[in-house]
DNA sequence: GCGTCGATGTTGTCAGCGTCAACATAAACT
DNA sequence: AGTTTATGTTGACGCTGACAACATCGACGC
């Protein structure tokens, strides 16, 4: 059971990166049962280890979910940058290119895909963000690239003009709006999916000022 | 203490109308301290009686929160409904008279001013809104409200073409967006109020197909 | 009037939760 | 080898929502 076979690098002891696994473990249970779900006891049996060893790598279980919330938001960022280059690449092929709507759908697809890591990001279990200073800050990175690619669409003249930081705000409640209420069941009235209605806005949008 | 006197109207037993009561200090509770700090013991010491007392009135904890949820939406609805009044009103008067932008304000500073409430009616808690076909339908019936009022700005030829419910899920996620983000210190990167941002979206929505 | 009954409220109790203190173990360093 | 320190375990506490059994009181039939 001891792995005390040197394979490991430092830092290894009883159980070899403990604090890893119980972050997967978390992640996985949020994914099955959602945060509500999400019991200290429960992700510790899911390692194989006693129901307090994780106080040893997280303050509480708080500290917990903002590292989960962390990951999220890592992968969160990386998916809309590659949204974003997607589109920008396509751009001197084919007609399509329409960044800021990539950017949107990027943004509800990973919410989609990964509703349990966007509900913690976005959700109300994290009660005092002031806490995890590393959090706010991959959240705050993620929404500058959204700021930049509206000044870089702006520059390019294929986005009216304005202050880009309110543009990006806008943008951001628009697909954000969209991905809860649509969780909530609350977007159900109409044939057109979330991502139609991202796109719709996404011209909207961009024309508002194009004339 | 037994108010056994004939002065309340049939149907008030012990303490009389405990459910409204329980209802009331519900509501104040969590405008105190959350949704979070909402106890069943709580709420029942607040109104000076037992803990499952609750029981006789309500099948349990969620079954509350939904009916707080429900005097929420009420509240809610009258006030979109105010704040479109309103617009329609200043229309022949002043040169005003955005009805789209006016509900958009009216929505935000409800939620503005009734944090508690749009919690409790949007957040997590209520886990299945399928037990409650009530609150389903005064939800169902504000954002009808929504689809109508755009639907009416259409024929006036004050908004663009487009599908009027689409259209009204748009705002609404713009709307919802909005405040959720705001409420989770998410919006604070500029000087524009929420209400700017409001009026502001909503200029480039009715703009957007105007030429 | 009185007695039954049903509606309403209380107490006892339970399992589950996060968390702390005390203890156990094993790796690491001297 | 012996000490220290990092890591994991067990016991316990107060809190929560919920159920079962009991108590109380208004209403209604006789």
């Amino acid at each position: 059971m001891a792995r005390s076979t040197g394979k490991k690098p430092r830092g290894t002891y009883h159980h070899g990166d403990l604090e890893r696994a119980l972050l997967e473990a978390a992640a996985r249970t949020i994914q099955a049962g959602g945060v509500r779900g999400l019991t200290l006891r429960g992700v510790g049996a899911a390692v194989g280890v006693s129901r307090t060893a994780l106080y040893r790598h997280f303050e509480d279980k708080s500290a917990l979910l903002a590292r989960v919330a962390l990951e999220g938001f890592r992968r969160f960022h990386a998916a809309l940058e590659e949204g974003i280059a997607k589109a920008g690449r396509s751009k001197s092929g084919k007609a399509h290119g329409d960044v800021i709507a990539e950017m949107g759908l990027a943004y509800v697809r990973f919410a989609a895909g990964n509703p349990s890591y966007y509900d913690v990001m976005f959700g109300e279990c994290l009660d005092d963000w002031e806490r995890y200073p590393d959090l706010q800050e991959e959240a705050s990175a993620t929404f500058t690239l959204l700021v930049e690619t509206v000044a870089s669409e702006q520059a390019r003249g294929r986005f009216g003009p304005g202050n880009p930081v309110e543009l990006a705000e806008i943008i951001w409640s628009i697909s954000h709006g969209m991905v809860t209420l649509s969780a909530g069941k609350h977007l159900n009235q109409t044939d057109a999916t979330i991502e139609d209605l991202i796109v719709m806005s996404s011209r909207m949008l961009s024309g508002a000022f194009k004339v």
